[in-house]
DNA sequence: ACCGTCCTTGACCGTTCGGTCAAGAGATGC
DNA sequence: GCATCTCTTGACCGAACGGTCAAGGACGGT
């Protein structure tokens, strides 16, 4: 399944046949047809693992934290951390949003991270730290950065994760609490 | 072209075929051959033109504003309601993004794009306004914000362009400007 | 030894794809 | 009337695709 998913990530999901990932894992067909119905069950498959990595990831960062904020920047740290690793899940990721078979299985484990964030950001905006806006779209812009920044500089021009964390970190704590604050 | 691009939008790059867009335009394959040497190559024009028309709008947008932060203003707000016209080539532009092929087309418009920010930005940066920081990270902060909350509450949502876009500014501005200030 | 189950093979099928091309329609100049 | 050039047609091609299946190996139980 890691092989499938590379070879997904390095040339798409159509132009990638399931000939050719039988034959680069040396065995027949048959035996993928045995494990999976259909090559669309396969990516949606692999979808699913690595949304789930993904999440346990920044569930193990924010864990010992209990300030909103800090949370919100550990998430960010630690997803930025995890994209650098998995270049090719990223990678798979766009593609999935850009499939229209794909989008919604994946548009449900986003949902699932920005529930997280919105969390954060309501108990923020409760105790007065982040202005009073919708959550949810203050969350999405996080995500939106994120993104961004990690498949731009840490992917197209290899720069430091944790330096681009900080960059992103900054921004987006700026643009969540608002004018005056502090 | 604007039918073939409508298709692309709705369907993919692969999955649309050239049969299918001569025979929704009640032409013959040989034409298409004709003014296109492959599927490819329309694939590509389509996308030039659409970067140039939002590139265009972009520009009447800011041409009558000096300050730099109300140029970033007007840049994300006509952004946003391009796309949120324009939908089908979003679609096309995130599907773009996520082929091997396009993606280098893609990426020199959009680096274009954050040209055209990152000079704001710098004024910006000389006249204080906003907080001393590399220039490029900031502006594809911008782009990440604007991009990612057109695709989920425009586009998904349907929620108003010019409200989405109220909370894109104030989020960006706030995130370049930094802590203190003002 | 024999059977039944689980797993594996790769030739094969129907379909669809991007792209080609011989044939010809229409307009224009002479 | 005829040659010429531009544009258009759709049948056709080889290649590649996702998926099927008859055949058989491996192995445990009896």
């Amino acid at each position: 399944m890691d092989f499938a998913a590379a070879r997904f990530a390095e040339k798409g999901y159509h132009p990638t046949s399931v000939a050719e990932i039988v034959s680069g894992l040396h065995v027949g067909k048959g035996v993928f047809y045995w494990y999976f119905s259909s090559k669309e069950e396969l990516f949606r498959e692999i979808l699913r693992e690595a949304q789930q990595d993904l999440r346990r990831r920044q569930q193990q960062a924010i864990e010992n934290e209990a300030d909103p904020m800090r949370r919100i920047e550990l998430g960010i740290r630690s997803s930025m951390g995890w994209l650098e690793e998995n270049r090719h899940l990223f990678t798979l990721f766009q593609l999935a949003a850009s499939e229209e078979r794909f989008s919604p299985t994946l548009r449900r484990g986003q949902d699932v991270a920005v529930a997280d964030v919105a969390r954060h950001v309501k108990e923020g905006i409760v105790s007065g730290r982040i202005r009073d806006a919708d959550p949810q779209i203050l969350s999405f812009a996080v995500l939106g950065v994120t993104n961004q920044l990690a498949r731009t500089f840490v992917f197209e021009r290899n720069e430091s994760p944790s330096q681009v964390a900080d960059a992103a970190v900054s921004f987006c704590l700026e643009g969540l609490r608002g004018p005056g604050g502090e």
